[in-house]
DNA sequence: CACGCGTGGAC
DNA sequence: TGTCCAAGCGT
């Protein structure tokens, strides 16, 4: 083993989090859920909801049995709630195409709905142990700085990153170990803002750190905007929905958007996404 | 491939 | 305080 495979296999050893979609009773069912809930959501709030559907929905047939609503019900503030549709729509064709059994190939998962290349690769990594690359934003960024001399990567996966990220994997059954200690790297100490380098057990092998830290230089990286726009009305309008118990009447939705334009246009848009249906002439609900 | 898609915490 | 960020996906 190389001194880099070393230096952070034995970091993880000592300093990984205690995150129980890691542990050995986990089940692929259960890291799967995790994947879902942990795309462009940080650990610390998907924990307490993570731990609410193992205990509900212990088994991909146990969510696929209730309404897609259910789903996204109990998905709560998490945000990104298309997420609990893809999620119970992976679990109905879980339950419909592999006998319930969450699928060990990464071309079985990636047909999933809701599961991309990262997920995939998680899930058969993480899941069941598989040898696949696994690039998350958390392990482009580590690889960038460690490995290119970057401080972040290109917005977009290159091919050369890619075969980067090959050739510095494990070929032995530690791969998987290795993916999520790189990750776990990127979580804690090679983080986007004031990374730690001090407690860096890569330092001494950083591209970036010998190049003395350059600062970005790259595409300009994008911003989302938020107050006013599209996807806070649909948030606002959603959240009503959710925290009813029936059908909501079209005027408790306009009470939370002042734009009527905006605020039907996010709901049309709730409506075609699946993620509300219109159940009376003015009345709107969770689907069924 | 660029864009739209939620939410809340950190600085 | 606004900006940036967090284990991405689908179109």
């Amino acid at each position: 083993m190389s001194d880099l495979h070393e230096a952070i296999l034995g970091w993880y050893d000592a300093h990984q989090r205690d995150l129980p979609w890691r542990r050995p009773e986990a089940t692929p069912w259960g890291v799967m859920v995790s994947e879902f809930m942990l795309q462009q959501t940080p650990v610390v709030r998907v924990l307490p909801m993570w731990k609410a559907w193992m205990t509900r929905w212990p088994t991909p047939a146990a969510l696929a049995a209730e309404p897609s609503g259910e789903a996204v019900r109990a998905w709560g503030r998490l945000g990104y709630p298309r997420r609990a549709l893809r999620l119970h729509a992976a679990a109905a064709a879980i339950v419909e195409q592999h006998d319930g059994a969450v699928p060990d190939e990464y071309d079985d998962l990636l047909a999933l709905p809701g599961v991309g290349d990262y997920t995939a690769a998680a899930v058969a990594s993480f899941g069941f142990g598989r040898r696949h690359v696994v690039l998350d934003t958390n392990v482009r960024r580590v690889f960038a700085r460690l490995l290119a001399g970057h401080e972040f990567p290109a917005p977009g996966v290159t091919k050369a990153e890619r075969a980067l990220a090959a050739s510095v994997l494990p070929h032995d059954d530690s791969a998987a170990v290795w993916s999520v200690a790189v990750m776990e790297l990127g979580a804690l100490v090679c983080t986007a803002v004031a990374p730690r380098c001090d407690a860096c057990p890569v330092a001494h092998l950083c591209a970036w750190r010998t190049a003395g830290r350059p600062t970005y230089a790259g595409p300009e990286r994008k911003v989302q905007t938020w107050a006013g726009t599209d996807r806070q009305c649909r948030g606002r309008l959603l959240a009503v929905l959710r925290d009813a118990d029936g059908p909501v009447h079209r005027s408790a939705l306009e009470a939370v958007w002042d734009k009527p334009d905006q605020r039907d246009r996010a709901l049309r848009g709730l409506v075609d996404d699946g993620l509300a249906t219109q159940v009376g002439p003015d009345s709107f609900a969770l689907p069924g």
